[in-house]
DNA sequence: GACAATTAGCTGCCGAGGCAGTAATATCAT
DNA sequence: ATGATATTACTGCCTCGGCAGCTAATTGTC
């Protein structure tokens, strides 16, 4: 699934001045917080924050089993997540249950009350995505998709492209 | 007020199942963090955050003269900006003066450190922005753009559309 | 079996950002 | 002028996420 559509086109990434990349960064600040506020609001009355509903989801799903699995799917910090999972186990959400062949994993799994919960909190979140989207075509969200999928993999320096200072000029 | 027809399924975001939305937001998050993790990288040599480098450019455009100027131009905390401004004036960056019209304000300025250092803080900046673009042709880079700001702009309830918790069950 | 290396989960610590409250100043209404 | 309201900048307080360190348990090597 390599979405490294460029191929020949600009190498040179464009002619624009650097104020107008700049841009990019700022309105991807901007929209992310939009979105986030809006989630959380949303997520309030339920006591759930935005992050705590993407635990529920995956464990739900089945996309993860474990913190650790968690945190690698979600590119989250190993000890914030044993936090969520507290306060998640706590509300009756979730439920740890101690690895018998691998006694070092505390295996997840989502409880009643949080299947029971889920659905209203997916609505929920689509409503708030709906929102943010309006106006959007299929088409339009497919592109905005691959455009920040793009730039996540561009970011991804497997080979330290820009994690060089100054080449050594400091 | 752009009221979003509501009680009619008018022109539906997309007939896009809400997993694939949600996929919006997460995709958001990464490229954001993959964005500000570079940048703060970049700029740890310098001794700032992405955060002071916005201020100071802010600052040395003109953009802005006041604290609460940059609060509002960035959407950003009163209180954070003071401390940010805090160490920019201890590191010589940047200078506060007291308004003699307004006494109330403290008038910023730019300190002749600063100046000299944000170029080079603007060539890391670009840099940065450019590696996360790569590929990119200047027209996607705009459509990118244009969908960051709709999402804003959709994310501005001023009328309150879905700032309601359960108000209707939709 | 003994040992080192790795992994999973947890805790303490720190910095950053948001919120509420405060003192000083400005503006507006009467 | 006087009082009410708003604004600016600042200060605690709180939460959250990242980092380092720790223990328990597993795997691999001999």
């Amino acid at each position: 699934m390599s979405r490294r559509s460029a191929g020949k086109a600009a190498p040179r990434v464009a002619a624009q001045p650097p104020q107008e990349l700049l841009g990019v960064g700022y309105l991807l600040g901007r929209a992310r917080g939009s979105l986030l506020t809006g989630l959380d609001g949303q997520l309030e009355p339920f006591g759930l924050s935005a992050m705590q509903f993407g635990v529920l989801k995956h464990l739900a799903e089945g996309a993860a089993h474990t913190a650790a699995d968690l945190c690698r799917r979600m590119h989250y910090d190993t000890g914030s997540m044993t936090r969520i999972l507290d306060r998640l186990e706590h509300q009756g959400l979730v439920r740890r249950e101690r690895g018998r062949e691998d006694r070092r994993l505390m295996l997840l799994r989502i409880a009643p009350g949080g299947r029971v919960l889920l659905p209203r909190l997916m609505a929920v979140a689509a409503r708030v995505l709906e929102g943010h989207l309006a106006g959007f075509s299929a088409a339009e969200i497919e592109a905005l998709k691959d455009y920040l999928g793009r730039m996540i993999d561009n970011g991804q320096p497997r080979g330290d492209n820009e994690q060089r200072p100054t080449g050594g000029k400091s």
